[in-house]
DNA sequence: CGTCTTTGACCCGCGC
DNA sequence: GCGCGGGTCAAAGACG
């Protein structure tokens, strides 16, 4: 992915606010780390100014066409302030170290699965040591598509849902 | 009846 | 080499 394509996505989400879903507070692409992401939501500074909302459905449909990365490992030094905030010095060892493709979102919501127009099969939880929640695995459930995503509640905030999405989609949607 | 969830086991990389 | 943490597999059941 490249910090276009992360623009492309973060304006999809802000004009998905209408479709009547929470959007997603931090995207950060390659390596990351839960403190860094932490640090990086407390981090922002700016906001979306996007209301909450119990309803998932139809969160990412109409932006779906977002999700189709390619390789670019190096492009991080061209991401928006705010994720540059993340780790500037993880950064480094960012870009020497091979990473897939890695878009983490946190959300707010009540829900931890969020309609994205994929279908999703879920193959594991597991419980991660920082945190009191359960971590749920789930992959595209779309033959030959190796999009992985992963989904946890914040530690601190268990009204927070962060998703983690990993690889890119061989197909522009498994629905429709 | 086909598809998806659940859940424990398995595996693998890493630090000690 | 071992233990631990994290990621994945796969059998069985649930669900439509």
């Amino acid at each position: 992915m490249n910090d276009a394509d992360i623009t492309n996505l973060a304006t999809s989400f802000s004009d998905d606010t209408r479709s009547g879903f929470e959007l997603p507070e931090l995207y950060l692409s390659d390596e990351w780390m839960d403190d860094d992401l932490v640090s990086a939501v407390s981090g922002m500074n700016h906001s979306y100014g996007y209301q909450t909302s119990d309803d998932a459905s139809a969160f990412f449909s109409g932006s779906s066409s977002s999700f189709s990365h390619h390789e670019s490992p190096s492009t991080n030094a061209s991401l928006p302030a705010a994720t540059v905030t993340a780790s500037s010095e993880n950064q480094i060892k960012q870009q020497k170290k091979k990473v897939r493709e890695r878009v983490a979102f946190k959300t707010r919501s009540e829900v931890e699965v969020l309609d994205d127009g994929f279908k999703w099969r879920k193959y594991g939880k597991k419980m991660v040591k920082n945190s009191p929640n359960p971590r749920n695995y789930y992959k595209c459930s779309v033959d030959g598509c190796p999009v992985k995503k992963r989904i946890e509640r914040d530690r601190d905030d268990s009204s927070f849902v962060i998703t983690t999405y990993e690889g890119s989609h061989n197909h522009s949607s498994s629905m429709a």
